[in-house]
Order: structure tokens, then C-alpha cells, then sequence
DNA sequence: AAGTGGTCTAGACCACCTA
DNA sequence: AGGTGGTCTAGACCACTTT
């Protein structure tokens, strides 16, 4: 490993094709992180200052920093000012669990249905009423639904919705506004921001058969509580997932380097 | 809601100070998410142009680029091309759980202390070997060990590391290498890249004990596998944490404003 | 003093979409 | 055709670190 920058280690990488739809920037970011996958820039050298990388690659110093910017984005590198541009050592911090399969099961309308299981109106309890930052007794709307991936049922959902006189309380619409929209993101909406906590739990009898899934048995929990754009809170709910079919992994380091732009 | 962009709205905005030390891309950046925050651009509108907003706010055409890409990546904003730019509607798949924290529990080590309940060589069962892509029988090094957060036991990591009769198989090294280089990212590493899943289980005895626990209980596991630079597992292993002192929180949306950059 | 990253300019050209 | 975003240039100046 060694700690100066090395600009030989250049000569042997790929060069940029001008000629090539994917832009200057996201090619040589390509290139630099290629070379990182094979070890040609170790965890903790120097890179070639950017003066060297313009030089190399016949680009402007813009881009060269663009490419640079974007795997100190990512992670890969670090920069330090009147130091240079090092190799990042890989750390376990940078895993991130992501609900993007989440969104992409309900966006998939071909093999996900939504089935109400009951809505009404209601009081709100104490721990409603200090969730929702509304005086016990406050009226809400109380809903509970099953979503199921092709005839499975993944996902139990309770939610409270502060009661709102305004908004038309169709048993039709509130599928659609409160699940619908906040994954697939059409449209506009009253929600500024949102909170989501992830807990495990053991499964209650009602879960487990509504889940169809034996106890003892634990799994996943996401409660969720959002806010409109006063930041009062709107709605608070959670998700208890099938524990089979809901799972999350996270990847750290270098891999899977392909031709998409930005990598 | 207006899907026409709006210049006139950005008349009552801050204006860029070019004496501060934060960047213009990131004053301006941050212009617009305050007016993002503040209702005055909402979910679907389109923003003024790139041209409109050069001239507004008299900077050049990569500063206003800058700005608006690091939103784009935020997930605040979309861009078509030929088109215009415009508000992304909030969405719950952009959600995202960081392992960060635990990060911060490692580097914390006043009040962190690991402790090692066994360490021996073995030979790799099916499981084993078949996660470290490695024949039966293969010796591997067995890590047992406990991580105290002020004394409590927070988390129980289990750990075959394939055997290298040339390296070191210290104790004392093991529990460095193993779990606070990962963590603290300190040093040069073998590790190019890592997978780590996330399950949520039921305890058993011995974990339920070593935690400190009462059963029945669930908590998170997460199972992780390292690969070395030829793409070759390393070490296979899990942590299962205690219940109560392991949560995983994520946001989304327009919240906590701050003067810092990027934001 | 020399080298490094960090920011910024004032244009240019292109691809794309809408009218 | 005119507007939009997307990319890129070839420098400039600054702040910082090292020698």
C-alpha cells in the first residue's frame, strides 16, 4: 500500500471515448472505480492529483472533480484540501437497508391487491393522542388493511388518520391516498415529511393469523408517523410484514460494476 | 398546485451572499429547499429554468447545474430532459436504514468493550462451508464474542473466518481486525467488498442469556459476508443485538433545514 | 513556494420535448 | 423554432497543507 500518488498506475487504464453516449464524467468515475476493484489503488493510497487525471485524460479540470465528487458521494473516496484524494477504507457504517422493494411490491398492481379490513371512525386513545400530538378523545380515522402479493398476505397495516372534515373519507380513496400514493408517489400531497421506525416483534394471535404464519414467530415492524407541511403530525400507523417474504440486505464496497451512468 | 414554472415566486427568496464561506451551489441549494419546505414550491411544479435562476440570482450556469443536481440526488427534485425540472412527490421507498449508528457505538471507546468468549479452529460444517464457498472440513477460525456497551451486552457476534495458516491468528489481533477495523474503518483492509442481511428472530437460550434477556423475544439479526479482491469469502457471520438498545430509524421528506453543507 | 483540492465563470454545443 | 436540461471547456482565484 503505498501513500503516494502513483500516476504510472494511469498508463495501463482505459482511456475515454469521446465519441460515446455515456458522458466524459461518469466514464472516467467508471474508470478510477475500476481500478479500485482491481487493486490498483488499495484502501488508503492517494489518487493522481486532479492536475495529473486532466493531463491523462485530455478532459477539463470540471469534469475530472465531477467524477471525483461523485465516488466521494458514494463513498469510495475522501478528499482532503492541500492533501489530496484518497482510497476510502470500506466500513460497515455506509450499509444502508432500503425500502425500495417495498415500494416496488406495491407498484407492481398486476400482483399486489390491498384488502380493507375495516375503517372507521374513532376516539383516540392515549398513546394515539400523544403520537399524533391531538388531545385524547380527538377524532380519527381508524383503518385496517392486508396487502397481499399474489394471493399471500405480506403486509398488515393499522393506521390513524386525523379527522379532517375537509377531506372526503371514501373508503376507496383512503386506499388509494394513504398507501398508493406514498409508495408509488403520484401526485401531489399534503405530507412534507415522515418518520419510520424499525422495530422486530413477536407476532400477537391476530397478526399471526391474519399473516397466516404460526406462533411463536418474529418479524418486522415499521411504524410510521408523517406530517403536513406545519410539521403537525397527520397520520400514524405501522407495518407488521410477513417474515418469509420481507427481508432486507445492504451491500458495502466495491462490486457489480457496470455501464450504468454514475458508477 | 401549478405545474407552469413560477419566477416570480423566487422574488421574495434570500438571495446568495457572496461573502459567506458556505458555496453558492450550496446557498442556493439550500434557497430551494426552504422553498420547497415553505410551500412555495410544491409537490409536482415545475421550477424556474436553469436560465431564470442564472439570472436571478446572478451566478453561472454550473453553479445553478450543481445546486439542482445535489437535490436531484437528495431525491427532491426530478429533471427531464427537454422538459423542465420538477418537485418529486415524498415517497416512503426512499427510506433508508444506516447501520451508521452501530458505527458510532465502535468508535465510541470510553463506553464500548468487546469481549471474547472463545476462539478456536474448526472444521467448516455444510452450513459453513457452503456460505464460504469452501469443501467440508475446511478449517476455519470460531469467534464468539460479546460487545458491552457501559457494561450492558448490546450485541453477540458469531464469526467463521476461513483459516490462512499465513496470517496471525492472534486474539488480540482477531478482534481488531474482525469487527473494529470494519467499523472504524482505520488502515488498509483485504475486504474489496461485503453483504449484510437483515432478519428479524426469535432469541434462543444462549443468546437470550449472554444478552441478558427474558424469553420469549425477538430482535435483529444481521448476517454478513465479506469478500476478499479475487471476490473469494472471507469470513461469514452474524450479530444478533439486544432488543431494546437496537433501533433503526429512517426520514423522508423536507425536515431539519440546517446551515450545513449539501443540505 | 509549490502543490493540492474547492469553487466559479461565461460561454459553447448537444439532445430532447413541446408547440 | 424555441425552450429545456445535460455536458463540457479552459481557464481563474482561493484556502489549505506540505516542504
Amino acid at each position: 500500500m503505498s501513500q503516494k500518488p502513483d500516476e504510472t498506475a494511469l498508463g495501463k487504464t482505459k482511456s475515454i471515448d469521446r465519441d460515446s453516449y455515456t458522458p466524459a464524467y461518469a466514464q472516467l468515475a467508471r474508470i478510477l472505480k475500476l481500478s479500485m476493484a482491481d487493486g490498483i489503488f488499495k484502501s488508503g493510497d492517494q489518487l493522481p492529483s486532479e492536475a495529473q487525471l486532466v493531463k491523462h485524460y485530455s478532459v477539463s479540470p470540471m469534469t475530472v472533480r465531477r467524477a471525483i465528487n461523485i465516488l466521494i458521494d458514494q463513498g469510495y473516496l475522501v478528499a482532503e484540501q492541500g492533501r489530496g484524494t484518497f482510497v476510502k477504507p470500506l466500513t460497515i457504517g455506509e450499509a444502508a437497508f432500503k425500502l425500495q422493494e417495498l415500494q416496488e411490491i406495491f407498484s407492481d398492481e398486476e400482483r399486489t391487491s390491498v384488502n380493507i379490513l375495516e375503517t372507521r371512525i374513532t376516539k383516540a386513545d392515549e398513546r394515539t393522542a400523544s403520537k399524533l400530538k391531538i388531545p385524547i378523545g380527538h377524532r380519527t380515522v381508524f383503518i385496517r388493511r392486508v396487502i397481499y402479493l399474489e394471493n399471500l398476505p405480506i403486509l398488515y397495516h393499522r393506521e390513524h388518520i386525523i379527522y379532517d372534515p375537509k377531506l372526503p373519507i371514501v373508503e376507496a380513496e383512503l386506499e388509494v391516498i394513504s398507501l398508493q400514493r406514498l409508495f408509488s408517489g403520484t401526485g401531489d400531497s399534503m405530507i412534507k415529511s415522515g418518520e419510520i421506525r424499525m422495530d422486530a416483534t413477536l407476532l400477537n394471535e391476530e397478526e399471526a393469523k391474519i399473516l397466516k404464519v404460526k406462533l411463536p414467530v418474529a418479524s418486522f415492524c415499521l411504524q410510521h408517523i408523517f406530517y403536513d407541511f406545519e410539521n403537525k403530525p397527520i397520520s400514524w400507523g405501522r407495518f407488521v410484514g410477513r417474515p418469509d417474504s420481507l427481508r432486507f440486505t445492504a451491500r458495502v464496497g466495491l462490486q457489480n460494476i457496470g455501464d450504468e451512468t454514475y458508477e
